[in-house]
RNA sequence: GGGGGAGUGGUGGAAUGGCAGACACAGCAGACUCAAAAUCUGCCGGGUGCACAACCCGUGAGGGUUCAAGUCCCUCCUCCCCCA
């Protein structure tokens, strides 16, 4: 057949209409096959698609093409995480619904999905801000609520005054706003929370039943973040009043060492024991820490003036108020002993504050204070600690705690780092919670049969003030669901973690109105079996997604406790060395590079550029050697094609190169499928395979040819879909989809190498390489060597020590210098 | 300060104790062409050699283990990420 030019705006234009005609094309059949769950995280609609997305989608794509060749029964689902602040702030500023934004910014993504030629079951498709989907969320909260997860309390919260809205913890960075780096400040208001904490323990230890299908480094950072330590409280007591001050230490062996009690500033004893003028310098402390962040703050502190008693020593020790001491974290308070905690021995050191050491290494003598350059922080021997001294830190640890516990002043006592997830936002964009606050029965929450609480439509969004559902009369107004009387909704929404936290779920079953899901149908699809997405989730919306699956557990919903068995994070794509983003202006746009270069190609560059876990370069001018291949490829079958298949076996020299290679690049794409996804060189072995396939074309036959064709065609299938869409129907005359093929098996015989090519080393430098058949004995082997003349000058006239000979690999031969 | 990555040609990267630099980009030379584009072919880490051959050096620095180290171990430097 006459070689064809690749047009590739063409077929790919071609396919894409004749894919989307078919609705159940990449339907999940749920038909007794083996089940395979690949997702992509879904996508806010920020309005286009970036190379972030496509890259992301692209493995994940490949991926479940791959999956189905190889007989799985795929879901492989897309939806919009559809609620947020970027609506409501385009809202502001274009005076219009943030929902008509949202709903147009869908449909255009949607379509550059399709363009791209992405397998998504669009009948399952799940948006976030559809009542449909945000009902269920209020009926999680609602559940959550019963069984005491859910509940309110005043909180010191990050409030970003340009955003008018709390920000969680994580949402802080550096002292500032995630999303405009407005300088955060601290406000007290009621919210809502989800009790993480009650989970703490098992979201830790199921870190490492999921360990084998997680990135060791996302599964590090969330125990960092869960932060168990494992300690004692103890009370301290207020000399003046008799009034306990509770601290909580990993350390208790070292109390005896213990110079001064220092509190958080936001501490509820601060606030007594400074009053009037003296508490000026704890609201600066507040406001500075607030301002800069934990982090980058110099350690300072104020005497308060008063003392307290350590329970163990009886000894009256100062106390201090210190802005390193978080009040979220432990019981706001600690004991600094700063001879053996380098924190504690920076600030004591500098206010003058006495350093008693009283733990000293197993071989060694106690410290001396006046030389001690920085705290001894490591395990020893504990001294000077009344009846303790003597013990070993490990036992005076568990014994001093015990005693604390008999004697009614402390206990062992375990922290965690990780807080309550604070889910109230005040604004209108999310799920509204769904509650009501009556004068009369307090806080009420709506029934069941209410739900959903939806939006309101009549609402201004002016960007001031309070949460716009406050304005909203309708909205606000309600009889209490106890007592009839007059009252009001709550007008704070959901975080939208909360929606991402378990639309996985709806994916099995988009559109149950009695439920959020049918259990059977998850239990059909869970766990997920590979989900794919930034590392930039990997504390968030990962934890909060673990914590939502084994809440449902308890609740009876599904039956696994995880959500995802394996999680892959894919690198991000940098434009000259950098992130792209609207700022720096360096943001290379899908569509045009669809239009120049075709969607096949776009795929394939982001998988090729660098392996899927590694941040990679886009760079216009490497993407044109991807563009190459493809059309090479394209212009090799078209012209090679036959409609009649030749009979084969009987190869000459060409075809079985031909096909050796053949089989050697299916060998190897296979593997890299199974075991690691470096695509990069999946796609370099085709196009190795395509250098070959040049070199023996004229001299091939028609059956190895026809052969040829059809392999390469499949094995392009994942990775450029529409080309190889097109070879196979309109140039190779078959019929179907192509990845509904079966992927073929390479086959060992043909792939095999004719002879071993064997290294000949002296010494371990490379002299000379053999080519012998396989399975050559070690003797002979080791004979041919030495016979080699390349090999014997280096040999001649010394002593041969050693002769390594690894059968079909390598010789080598050791001698003497 | 703690934890985790990474460091290989001009560039992106390949090599899971066994031939360093696959594949591609850029560059150089050639074929085709009136010419250009496209396409195809060859060369392409550094050094010594007229050239060929041959040899030497070379994976951030230094040490170690091994017949053999980009790969494993120790010390250090630089960069990135996460947590303080």
């Amino acid at each position: 057949m006459p070689e064809k030019t690749y047009d590739h705006a063409a077929l790919e234009l071609k396919w894409c209409e004749a894919w989307k005609a078919d609705p159940e094309l990449y339907k999940a059949r749920e038909d007794g096959r083996p089940k395979f769950y690949c997702l992509e995280m879904f996508p806010y609609p920020s309005g286009k698609l970036h190379m972030g997305h496509v890259r992301n989608y692209s493995i994940g794509d490949t991926l479940a093409r791959y999956m189905w060749m190889r007989g799985y029964d795929v879901l492989h689902p897309i939806g919009w995480d559809a609620f947020g602040m970027p609506a409501e702030n385009a809202a502001i500023k274009n005076r219009r619904h943030p929902a008509e934004w949202t709903y147009a910014n869908i449909a255009f993504m949607k379509a550059q999905m399709d363009r791209m030629g992405f397998s998504y079951d669009w009948a399952r498709e799940v948006t976030t801000c559809d009542a449909d989907y945000y009902k269920w969320n209020q009926w999680f909260f609602l559940k959550m609520y019963e069984c005491g997860l859910a509940y309110r309390k005043d909180a010191d919260v990050n409030w970003c005054p340009d955003c008018a809205t709390v920000l969680a913890n994580e949402q802080v960075e550096e002292g500032r706003c995630w999303r405009c780096s407005s300088v955060v400040v601290i406000r007290t208001l009621p919210e809502w929370f989800f009790k993480v904490t009650q989970y703490a323990d098992e979201l830790l230890s199921d870190t490492y039943t999921i360990e084998k299908g997680w990135p060791e480094r996302v599964l590090t950072m969330q125990r960092n973040w869960i932060g168990k330590s494992e300690g004692a409280e103890a009370d301290f007591t207020h000399s003046a009043t008799g009034e306990k001050i509770r601290v909580f230490t990993t350390r208790i062996d070292t109390i005896y060492g213990a110079t001064c009690v220092i509190l958080a500033p936001q501490h509820p004893l601060v606030a007594r024991l400074m009053t009037g003028d003296a508490y000026a310098p704890i609201k600066e402390m507040i406001d500075d820490v607030a301002r800069k962040g934990p982090g980058d703050i110099e350690k300072a502190g104020v005497f308060t003036g008063h003392t307290a008693t350590n329970p163990f020593s009886g000894e009256q020790i100062p106390i201090w108020v210190g802005n390193f001491v978080l009040m979220g974290y432990g019981t706001g308070a600690i004991m600094a002993v700063p001879a053996h905690d380098q924190r504690d021995f920076e600030f004591c050191t500098r206010y003058g504050i006495p350093v008693r050491p009283v733990i000293r290494p197993v071989d060694g003598a106690l410290a001396d204070p006046a030389a001690m350059k920085e705290a001894f922080g490591d395990y020893g021997v504990v001294e000077n600690s009344g009846p303790y001294s003597g013990l070993t830190s490990e036992v005076a640890r568990v014994r001093m705690a015990a005693d604390a516990q008999a004697g009614g002043f402390g206990n062992a006592s375990t922290t965690f780092r990780i807080k309550d997830w604070g889910i109230s936002r005040q604004r209108y964009w999310g799920t509204p919670i769904p509650m009501i606050h009556c004068e009369q029965c307090g806080v009420v929450p709506v029934p069941e049969r209410d739900l959903p609480v939806r939006l309101p439509l009549d609402v201004e969004f002016t960007g001031k003030g309070e949460s716009p559902l406050a304005q909203s009369a309708d909205f606000l107004n309600v009889p209490c669901p106890a007592c009839g009387a007059p009252a009001h909704r709550e007008t704070d929404t959901m975080d939208t973690f909360v929606d991402s936290s378990w639309y996985f779920y709806r994916f099995c079953d988009p559109s149950n109105a009695d439920a959020p899901f049918d259990s059977g149908r998850v239990a059909r699809w869970f766990p997920i079996d590979q989900y794919i997405g930034g590392v930039t989730h990997a504390i968030l919306h990962l934890i909060y997604s673990r914590f939502f699956t084994k809440v449902m557990r308890d609740l009876g919903l599904v039956a696994n406790s995880e959500p995802a068995a394996n999680l892959f994070t894919q690198g991000m794509v940098l434009k000259g060395g950098t992130a792209m983003s609207k700022s720096k202006g360096n943001v290379v746009d899908p569509d045009e590079m669809v239009v120049k270069f075709g969607a096949d190609t776009c795929r394939m560059f982001t998988l090729f550029a660098a392996p899927p876990e590694r941040d990679m370069e886009w760079d216009e001018k490497s993407i044109e050697g991807v563009y190459r291949f493809v059309s090479r490829v394209y212009r090799f079958v078209s012209r090679n094609a036959s409609l009649t298949p030749a009979p084969g076996g009987d190869w000459n020299p060409a075809d079985r190169k031909a096909l050796r290679k053949l089989h050697q690049t299916l060998a190897k794409i296979t593997q890299d499928f199974e075991n690691r996804w470096h695509f990069n060189t999946s796609i370099a072995a085709m196009m190795e395979l395509m250098n070959e396939l040049t070199a023996q074309e004229s001299a091939m036959s028609p059956a190895a040819m026809a052969q040829v064709t059809s392999v390469l065609c499949l094995m392009l299938a994942p990775f450029a879909p529409f080309a190889a869409q097109e070879l196979w129907t309109t140039d190779l005359g078959r019929t179907g989809h192509v990845f509904q093929q079966p992927w073929p098996v390479s086959d060992a015989d043909l792939a095999r190498e004719e002879g071993a090519e064997v290294p000949v080393q002296v010494n371990g430098k490379l002299r000379a390489k053999l080519v012998v058949p396989f399975g050559t004995a070690k003797e002979e082997l080791e004979r041919i060597a030495k016979a080699e003349p390349r090999v014997r000058p280096w040999v001649k006239g010394k002593e041969v020590v050693k002769v390594v000979v690894i059968p079909d690999k390598l010789v080598n031969i050791v001698v003497k210098t």
